[in-house]
DNA sequence: CATCCGTGGTA
DNA sequence: TTACCAAGGAT
Protein backbone atom coordinates (compact mmCIF):
# COMPACT_ATOMS: atom_id res chain seq x y z
CA UNK A 1 0.00 0.00 0.00
CA UNK A 2 2.73 2.58 1.32
CA UNK A 3 5.13 1.21 -1.60
CA UNK A 4 2.97 1.52 -3.81
CA UNK A 5 1.83 5.22 -3.37
CA UNK A 6 5.64 5.73 -2.99
CA UNK A 7 5.91 4.60 -6.42
CA UNK A 8 2.85 6.77 -8.07
CA UNK A 9 3.26 9.75 -6.96
CA UNK A 10 6.93 10.04 -7.21
CA UNK A 11 6.28 8.76 -10.82
CA UNK A 12 3.68 11.25 -11.12
CA UNK A 13 6.54 14.03 -9.92
CA UNK A 14 9.30 12.97 -12.12
CA UNK A 15 6.92 13.55 -14.99
CA UNK A 16 4.80 16.35 -13.94
CA UNK A 17 7.26 18.59 -11.77
CA UNK A 18 7.01 22.17 -12.52
CA UNK A 19 10.20 23.17 -14.42
CA UNK A 20 11.33 25.76 -11.28
CA UNK A 21 15.20 26.94 -11.32
CA UNK A 22 15.58 26.03 -7.57
CA UNK A 23 15.01 22.44 -8.54
CA UNK A 24 18.19 23.04 -10.94
CA UNK A 25 20.84 20.50 -9.72
CA UNK A 26 22.93 23.08 -9.78
CA UNK A 27 21.15 25.38 -7.66
CA UNK A 28 23.43 26.38 -4.57
CA UNK A 29 22.20 25.59 -1.13
CA UNK A 30 22.02 29.59 -0.78
CA UNK A 31 19.50 29.75 -3.67
CA UNK A 32 17.54 26.85 -2.10
CA UNK A 33 17.58 28.90 1.34
CA UNK A 34 16.95 32.07 -0.16
CA UNK A 35 13.72 30.38 -2.32
CA UNK A 36 12.09 28.70 0.55
CA UNK A 37 12.02 32.04 2.91
CA UNK A 38 10.60 33.66 -0.50
CA UNK A 39 8.05 30.90 -0.89
CA UNK A 40 6.92 31.49 2.69
CA UNK A 41 3.00 33.10 2.04
CA UNK A 42 3.85 33.82 -0.96
CA UNK A 43 2.85 32.27 -4.51
CA UNK A 44 5.41 30.63 -6.94
CA UNK A 45 5.11 33.19 -9.70
CA UNK A 46 5.88 36.32 -7.81
CA UNK A 47 8.93 34.81 -6.52
CA UNK A 48 10.10 33.50 -9.76
CA UNK A 49 11.56 37.07 -10.86
CA UNK A 50 12.56 38.40 -7.66
CA UNK A 51 14.16 35.59 -7.11
CA UNK A 52 16.60 35.62 -9.82
CA UNK A 53 17.44 39.52 -9.49
CA UNK A 54 18.65 37.85 -5.93
CA UNK A 55 20.83 35.13 -7.46
CA UNK A 56 22.22 37.56 -10.04
CA UNK A 57 23.22 40.15 -6.97
CA UNK A 58 23.72 38.08 -4.24
CA UNK A 59 24.88 34.53 -5.20
CA UNK A 60 26.97 33.87 -2.25
CA UNK A 61 25.44 34.32 1.25
CA UNK A 62 28.75 37.21 2.04
CA UNK A 63 27.49 38.90 -0.85
CA UNK A 64 24.08 39.73 0.94
CA UNK A 65 25.60 39.98 4.43
CA UNK A 66 28.37 42.88 2.48
CA UNK A 67 25.16 45.05 2.24
CA UNK A 68 23.08 47.15 4.50
CA UNK A 69 20.16 44.97 5.75
CA UNK A 70 17.77 47.92 3.64
CA UNK A 71 19.15 46.74 0.45
CA UNK A 72 17.43 43.57 0.79
CA UNK A 73 14.11 44.90 2.11
CA UNK A 74 14.10 47.15 -1.60
CA UNK A 75 15.05 44.49 -3.03
CA UNK A 76 11.93 42.37 -1.75
CA UNK A 77 10.20 44.23 -3.50
CA UNK A 78 6.88 43.47 -3.18
CA UNK A 79 6.85 39.49 -2.11
CA UNK A 80 5.54 41.00 0.98
CA UNK A 81 6.20 40.15 5.01
CA UNK A 82 9.39 42.49 4.33
CA UNK A 83 10.72 41.11 8.16
CA UNK A 84 11.84 38.13 5.90
CA UNK A 85 13.89 39.94 3.94
CA UNK A 86 15.47 41.11 6.99
CA UNK A 87 15.85 37.74 8.26
CA UNK A 88 17.43 36.32 5.34
CA UNK A 89 19.68 38.83 5.54
CA UNK A 90 20.51 38.62 9.08
CA UNK A 91 20.99 34.58 8.01
CA UNK A 92 23.57 35.80 5.55
CA UNK A 93 25.63 37.37 8.28
CA UNK A 94 25.64 34.50 10.28
CA UNK A 95 26.49 32.21 7.31
CA UNK A 96 29.58 35.05 6.47
CA UNK A 97 30.40 35.09 10.00
CA UNK A 98 30.09 32.37 11.69
CA UNK A 99 30.12 29.38 8.99
CA UNK A 100 32.72 30.13 6.99
CA UNK A 101 30.16 31.46 4.57
CA UNK A 102 28.80 27.60 4.02
CA UNK A 103 25.00 27.10 5.00
CA UNK A 104 25.14 24.70 7.44
CA UNK A 105 24.52 21.18 6.34
CA UNK A 106 21.84 19.56 9.16
CA UNK A 107 18.20 20.42 10.01
CA UNK A 108 19.78 21.80 13.99
CA UNK A 109 21.95 24.04 12.61
CA UNK A 110 19.66 25.31 9.78
CA UNK A 111 17.13 25.25 12.38
CA UNK A 112 19.38 28.14 13.99
CA UNK A 113 18.96 30.70 11.42
CA UNK A 114 16.74 33.43 11.41
CA UNK A 115 14.12 33.09 9.57
CA UNK A 116 14.58 29.25 9.22
CA UNK A 117 11.60 27.59 11.17
CA UNK A 118 10.98 23.85 11.21
CA UNK A 119 9.55 24.00 8.11
CA UNK A 120 12.11 25.33 6.15
CA UNK A 121 15.15 23.69 8.24
CA UNK A 122 13.77 20.31 6.86
CA UNK A 123 13.05 21.86 3.23
CA UNK A 124 16.42 22.91 2.92
CA UNK A 125 18.12 20.22 4.41
CA UNK A 126 16.03 17.77 2.02
CA UNK A 127 16.73 19.52 -0.99
CA UNK A 128 19.78 21.07 -0.77
CA UNK A 129 21.43 18.28 0.80
CA UNK A 130 19.94 15.35 0.10
CA UNK A 131 18.93 14.63 4.24
CA UNK A 132 16.35 12.20 4.94
CA UNK A 133 13.80 15.11 6.38
CA UNK A 134 10.31 15.37 7.05
CA UNK A 135 8.87 18.50 5.65
CA UNK A 136 5.55 19.51 6.45
CA UNK A 137 3.92 22.22 4.50
CA UNK A 138 0.66 23.69 3.84
CA UNK A 139 0.27 21.63 1.05
CA UNK A 140 1.86 18.28 2.14
CA UNK A 141 -0.24 18.89 5.15
CA UNK A 142 -3.63 18.84 2.90
CA UNK A 143 -2.22 15.95 1.39
CA UNK A 144 -2.00 13.75 4.28
CA UNK A 145 -5.52 15.19 5.64
CA UNK A 146 -7.41 13.99 2.68
CA UNK A 147 -5.41 10.82 1.07
CA UNK A 148 -4.50 9.30 4.40
CA UNK A 149 -6.99 10.79 7.30
CA UNK A 150 -9.99 11.41 4.83
CA UNK A 151 -10.60 15.17 5.95
CA UNK A 152 -11.21 18.27 3.52
CA UNK A 153 -8.55 20.17 5.53
CA UNK A 154 -5.68 19.62 8.14
CA UNK A 155 -5.89 21.29 11.61
CA UNK A 156 -5.71 25.00 11.66
CA UNK A 157 -1.99 24.01 13.48
CA UNK A 158 -0.13 21.49 12.98
CA UNK A 159 -0.39 18.91 15.34
CA UNK A 160 1.99 16.23 17.02
CA UNK A 161 -0.16 13.73 14.93
CA UNK A 162 0.74 15.22 11.66
CA UNK A 163 4.50 14.92 12.05
CA UNK A 164 3.76 10.98 13.58
CA UNK A 165 2.39 10.80 10.13
CA UNK A 166 4.85 13.04 7.98
CA UNK A 167 8.08 10.33 9.26
CA UNK A 168 5.71 7.16 9.26
CA UNK A 169 5.18 8.18 5.49
CA UNK A 170 8.78 9.10 4.86
CA UNK A 171 11.00 6.62 3.30
CA UNK A 172 14.39 5.10 4.57
CA UNK A 173 17.26 7.07 3.44
CA UNK A 174 18.50 5.58 0.28
CA UNK A 175 22.08 7.45 0.68
CA UNK A 176 21.13 8.99 -3.00
CA UNK A 177 21.83 12.65 -2.02
CA UNK A 178 19.29 14.92 -3.67
CA UNK A 179 18.06 12.21 -5.56
CA UNK A 180 17.18 10.03 -2.51
CA UNK A 181 13.42 8.61 -2.22
CA UNK A 182 12.83 10.43 0.91
CA UNK A 183 13.84 13.64 -1.32
CA UNK A 184 11.63 12.66 -3.85
CA UNK A 185 9.07 12.22 -2.30
CA UNK A 186 9.16 15.27 -0.12
CA UNK A 187 9.01 17.13 -3.56
CA UNK A 188 6.60 14.79 -4.98
CA UNK A 189 3.93 15.37 -2.08
CA UNK A 190 4.29 18.93 -1.72
CA UNK A 191 4.10 19.42 -5.32
CA UNK A 192 0.43 17.04 -5.90
CA UNK A 193 -0.49 19.62 -2.65
CA UNK A 194 1.00 22.67 -4.74
CA UNK A 195 -1.10 22.05 -8.49
CA UNK A 196 -3.57 18.79 -7.85
CA UNK A 197 -4.60 18.76 -4.53
CA UNK A 198 -5.06 22.07 -3.74
CA UNK A 199 -7.42 24.15 -0.99
CA UNK A 200 -9.80 25.00 -3.54
CA UNK A 201 -11.61 22.84 -6.27
CA UNK A 202 -8.97 20.06 -6.18
CA UNK A 203 -8.23 18.63 -9.11
CA UNK A 204 -8.78 14.68 -8.75
CA UNK A 205 -9.38 13.69 -12.10
CA UNK A 206 -5.89 14.64 -12.61
CA UNK A 207 -4.55 13.28 -9.25
CA UNK A 208 -2.34 9.67 -9.50
CA UNK A 209 -3.45 8.63 -6.08
CA UNK A 210 -6.95 9.84 -6.67
CA UNK A 211 -8.00 5.89 -6.11
CA UNK A 212 -6.05 5.66 -2.98
CA UNK A 213 -7.77 8.85 -1.74
CA UNK A 214 -9.24 8.67 1.72
CA UNK A 215 -11.79 11.61 1.27
CA UNK A 216 -12.78 10.51 -2.00
CA UNK A 217 -13.49 7.29 -0.46
CA UNK A 218 -15.62 8.99 2.51
CA UNK A 219 -18.10 11.01 0.22
CA UNK A 220 -15.73 14.49 0.06
CA UNK A 221 -16.98 15.59 3.50
CA UNK A 222 -16.37 19.08 3.99
CA UNK A 223 -13.85 20.83 6.49
CA UNK A 224 -15.16 20.39 10.10
CA UNK A 225 -14.23 24.10 10.80
CA UNK A 226 -14.62 26.63 8.95
CA UNK A 227 -11.23 28.80 8.38
CA UNK A 228 -10.86 32.35 9.64
CA UNK A 229 -9.96 35.19 6.95
CA UNK A 230 -6.86 37.28 7.44
CA UNK A 231 -7.97 40.83 8.79
CA UNK A 232 -6.74 43.55 6.29
CA UNK A 233 -8.57 46.41 5.71
CA UNK A 234 -8.07 48.98 8.31
CA UNK A 235 -5.61 47.22 9.86
CA UNK A 236 -2.39 48.18 10.80
CA UNK A 237 -0.79 46.05 8.27
CA UNK A 238 -2.39 47.57 5.16
CA UNK A 239 -0.51 51.35 7.06
CA UNK A 240 2.97 49.31 7.66
CA UNK A 241 2.57 48.03 3.82
CA UNK A 242 1.83 51.77 2.94
CA UNK A 243 4.63 52.92 4.55
CA UNK A 244 7.24 50.71 3.33
CA UNK A 245 6.20 51.38 -0.18
CA UNK A 246 7.01 54.59 0.26
CA UNK A 247 10.68 53.74 1.99
CA UNK A 248 11.67 51.41 -1.04
CA UNK A 249 10.80 54.28 -3.54
CA UNK A 250 12.98 56.55 -1.64
CA UNK A 251 16.81 56.50 -1.51
CA UNK A 252 17.25 59.18 0.66
CA UNK A 253 15.31 59.57 4.04
CA UNK A 254 11.89 60.93 3.29
CA UNK A 255 10.76 63.89 5.95
CA UNK A 256 8.30 62.22 8.80
CA UNK A 257 6.01 65.70 8.31
CA UNK A 258 5.62 64.00 4.51
CA UNK A 259 3.93 60.40 6.00
CA UNK A 260 1.26 62.73 8.25
CA UNK A 261 0.04 65.46 5.35
CA UNK A 262 -3.35 64.47 4.23
CA UNK A 263 -2.91 67.03 1.32
CA UNK A 264 -0.85 66.93 -1.46
CA UNK A 265 2.78 65.54 -1.04
CA UNK A 266 3.97 68.81 -1.93
CA UNK A 267 7.84 67.98 -1.91
CA UNK A 268 7.65 64.68 -3.03
CA UNK A 269 5.81 65.73 -6.49
CA UNK A 270 5.33 63.43 -9.41
CA UNK A 271 7.04 60.22 -9.23
CA UNK A 272 6.66 57.14 -7.19
CA UNK A 273 7.60 58.55 -3.79
CA UNK A 274 4.83 61.12 -4.43
CA UNK A 275 2.62 57.95 -5.68
CA UNK A 276 3.36 55.79 -2.66
CA UNK A 277 2.81 58.89 -0.35
CA UNK A 278 -0.71 59.33 -2.19
CA UNK A 279 -1.45 56.02 -1.30
CA UNK A 280 -0.69 55.91 2.19
CA UNK A 281 -2.91 58.98 2.64
CA UNK A 282 -6.19 57.46 0.67
CA UNK A 283 -6.08 55.25 3.55
CA UNK A 284 -6.98 57.82 6.16
CA UNK A 285 -4.88 56.60 8.93
CA UNK A 286 -5.52 58.61 12.00
CA UNK A 287 -2.23 60.09 13.49
CA UNK A 288 -2.74 57.69 16.46
CA UNK A 289 -2.80 54.73 14.30
CA UNK A 290 0.24 55.78 11.84
CA UNK A 291 2.91 57.12 15.00
CA UNK A 292 2.06 53.25 16.17
CA UNK A 293 2.56 51.73 12.44
CA UNK A 294 6.26 53.75 11.94
CA UNK A 295 7.15 53.15 15.34
CA UNK A 296 6.37 49.33 15.02
CA UNK A 297 8.64 49.41 11.74
CA UNK A 298 11.66 51.07 13.35
CA UNK A 299 11.30 47.99 16.37
CA UNK A 300 11.13 45.85 13.98
CA UNK A 301 14.34 47.22 12.03
CA UNK A 302 12.63 47.93 8.64
CA UNK A 303 12.76 51.67 9.04
CA UNK A 304 15.13 53.55 10.30
CA UNK A 305 15.31 57.24 11.64
CA UNK A 306 17.85 59.73 9.72
CA UNK A 307 17.99 63.32 9.61
CA UNK A 308 14.69 64.09 10.56
CA UNK A 309 13.20 61.49 8.05
CA UNK A 310 12.53 57.94 7.69
CA UNK A 311 14.51 55.42 5.60
CA UNK A 312 15.58 51.69 5.11
CA UNK A 313 17.94 50.79 7.33
C1' DC B 1 -1.06 28.69 21.59
C1' DA B 2 -3.32 32.65 19.31
C1' DT B 3 -1.98 36.54 16.98
C1' DC B 4 0.57 39.36 14.11
C1' DC B 5 3.13 40.09 10.04
C1' DG B 6 2.20 42.02 3.20
C1' DT B 7 0.67 41.36 -1.21
C1' DG B 8 -1.93 40.35 -5.30
C1' DG B 9 -4.51 36.89 -8.04
C1' DT B 10 -8.77 34.49 -8.29
C1' DA B 11 -13.56 32.50 -7.60
C1' DT C 1 -16.93 43.13 -4.75
C1' DT C 2 -15.57 40.58 -0.91
C1' DA C 3 -13.09 36.85 0.89
C1' DC C 4 -9.97 33.34 0.50
C1' DC C 5 -5.40 31.88 0.24
C1' DA C 6 -0.22 31.15 -1.14
C1' DA C 7 6.58 26.25 0.02
C1' DG C 8 5.68 30.01 7.71
C1' DG C 9 8.11 32.22 11.61
C1' DA C 10 8.44 34.67 15.90
C1' DT C 11 6.47 35.99 20.04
Amino acid sequence: MLEGLHTTIVEWFADEARNLPWRDPECSPWGILVSEVMLQQTPVVRVLPVWREWMERWPQPADLAAEPAGEAVRAWGRLGYPRRALRLHAAATVIAHEHGGVLPDTEAGLLSLPGVGGYTAAAVAAFAFGRRAAVVDTNIRRVHARLVRGEALPSPALTAAERRLAEELLPDDDGAGRLSASVRWNAGVMELGAVVCTARSPKCAACPVARDCAWRAAGEPPPSYVPKGQAWHGSDRQVRGAVMAVLRAASRPVPRPLFDAPALPAAGGEGPIAAALTRLHALGPDPERLERCIAGLVADGLAAERDGGLVLP
